[in-house]
RNA sequence: GUGGAUGUAGCUCAAUUGGUUAGAGCACUCGGUUGUGGUCCGAGCGGCUGCCGGUUCAAAUCCGGUCAUCCACCCCA
């Protein structure tokens, strides 16, 4: 692939068509396949749910790095693994000029290892904590809940191996999705290190062996290419094999083993939702003991994840760095969750929303006003439009921007040193002394300040939905403790934070 | 990559089953109101009916192809 065409694409024209002017042809220019716009409306789910993934890479101490979306084909081609379908067919690869073998990263793990290694992060105290938001590329067909530009939140903790860290990720994965209202149940699972998921591998090509005749086209393959694959296939027939499968569980050694026990025993208390899920298995190479995705309540077949992770203790060396560095990590799915957003219907405030609209009429009150709104910017949110001269025109959009107060200023206040507050919910009007502006507009606008906040959140409804409560489950004894004291504690804060009085300060 | 559904105005949808100039609501612009928003009334703007070809006196409508979107599979977040 080479950058070949300085022309937009276009759809279905020949170049006659091109030469000669058109009066429209917008249509013709549209985004590439899986791609969208996210439009100016839409940003506020998008704003809530980064604030959201912020927030936790805040609270866990997550420092931000924003790699290129542009790197060489081996950063992911090593340690994501060449069979994995991502590196086969879905990565956007090109060469460059130059002769380099690009591509658009397809996840955010292998960029950030290599960023560590690069800077030699490996000096600093370990674990090295990064988070990262920011849009990956597959060439996937797309469907519901998948493009081929998504943007992915991610978490990764590289150079300590204490199950602890396990536990907390996963925790932090958890509580962004809870912090946004999104009901998500935690799934887990060990495939242990190398030395025993080679074992189980043997074992579990071994049982397939015997029973060839029962697996789908894909399967059959799989068993040569990457056995563990086999595990979450959905076709009837091999789903019915699944029940005599041997478990991933019975061949961990004993240090996998007391690892992944510890986790769950965190994972325990902390009160977590989770199920064990012995079926899962994540589609990078690079993982090795402890995985776990996100499964939308609603969701029980994992069909849309809203994020997973896991531990790679081996990727760093594997890529160049120093052997024996341990590493865990997760990211989440943000185009998911988003779509969990918008289907709430949540009344979310728009992040800009203006108190006050400064209208003006004529060109003397027109410079005035432009040099008022200099003066006022600061200390409100303001909205204008310099650009229209027609009083109604200017109302209608005051109006449309929903602000409070209008302050006219025409000729006649000109000459007076006055100005007229419109109160826009009722219509009443006051003369104003010019000179007191900035007093009588705070006092005027604290009768709001109760109800007001780019909070992001408005209706009864939505804090309910966003409150802390921890979601029910139906996960038997684990739910009979109850015992939140040690979660609520760190969650406690995010409470105040969606409150009405959080005020303007989140943008 | 495989299978299914769908493409008409910025959006949501009509068009009596092949028949005049492709309509409506919402949105947008202007006017009713020369300095007053929401409501109301009136007018206007807006369409290569996705694209290319075929059948026909006649195609948004039927046929073929193509592109795109959506859904499912594969896989993944």
């Amino acid at each position: 692939m080479e950058f070949i065409h300085c022309m937009p694409r276009t759809k279905n024209i020949d170049k006659e068509s091109l030469d000669k002017p058109r009066k429209k042809r917008s249509r013709e220019f549209i985004t590439v396949t899986g791609m969208r716009d996210i439009l100016p409306q839409d940003q506020k789910y998008w704003q809530l749910a980064e604030n959201a993934a912020v927030k936790i890479a805040n609270d866990y101490g997550y420092g931000k790095i924003d790699t290129p979306v542009l790197e060489y084909v081996d950063v992911f081609a090593k340690g994501i693994g060449k069979q994995t379908d991502i590196v086969e067919k879905e990565m956007f690869a090109f060469v460059d000029q130059g002769g380099d073998n690009l591509v658009l990263r397809p996840e955010g793990t292998a960029s950030v290892v290599r960023a560590f290694i690069q800077h030699g992060f490996l000096n600093q105290p370990q674990p090295v904590r990064f988070f990262y938001y920011g849009s990956m590329f597959r060439h996937e067909k797309p469907q519901s809940g998948r493009f081929r530009q998504f943007y992915q939140a991610g978490y990764e903790a590289i150079g300590e191996d204490g199950p602890a860290l396990d536990a907390q990720l996963i925790l932090m994965g958890y509580n962004l999705l809870n912090d946004l209202g999104i009901e998500a149940v935690i799934q887990v699972n060990s495939i242990g290190c190398s030395v025993c998921r080679e074992e189980y591998k043997k074992a579990l090509v071994k049982y397939y062996r015997q029973h060839v005749k029962k697996l789908c086209e894909n399967c059959e393959s799989r068993l040569a290419k990457n056995p563990l694959r086999l595990l979450d296939c959905k076709e009837p027939g091999c789903q019915e094999l699944k029940a005599d499968v041997p478990q991933i569980l019975d061949y961990l050694d004993d240090d996998c083993k007391k690892h992944f026990m510890k986790v769950l025993e965190y994972l325990d208390e902390l009160n977590l939702p989770y199920a064990l899920n012995p079926w899962i298995v994540r589609g990078l190479d690079y993982y090795n003991r402890t995985i776990f995705e996100y499964w939308s309540a609603d969701d029980l077949e994992g069909k849309n994840a809203l994020g997973g992770g896991g531990r790679y203790d081996g990727l760093v060396e594997l890529m160049g760095g120093r052997e024996n560095t341990p590493a865990c990590g997760f990211s989440i799915g943000m185009d998911r969750v988003v779509a969990k957003l918008r289907d709430r219907n949540l009344d979310v405030a728009e992040p800009y929303q203006p108190d006050v609209f400064i209208a003006q009429l004529g060109e003397s009150a027109k410079k005035k006003a432009l040099v008022l709104y200099e003066a006022l910017r600061h200390k409100f949110k303001l909205s204008q439009a310099f650009y229209k001269d027609g009083l109604k025109a200017q109302l209608e959009q005051a109006n449309r921007s929903k602000v409070k107060y209008c302050l006219i200023l025409g000729q006649k206040e000109v000459s007076d040193g006055t100005i007229m507050f419109r109160d826009m919910n009722g219509g009443v009007q006051e003369i104003v002394d010019f000179n007191k502006i900035e007093t009588e507009l705070t006092k005027r606008l604290e009768k709001y300040s109760g109800d007001e906040g780019v909070a992001v959140i408005d209706t009864e409804e939505t804090k309910a939905a966003l409150s802390h409560k921890r979601f029910k489950h139906d996960y038997g004894e684990r739910e009979a403790e109850n015992d939140l004291n040690t979660i609520d504690e760190p969650a406690e804060p995010a409470i105040d934070d969606a409150a009405p009085d959080a005020g303007g300060e989140d943008y």
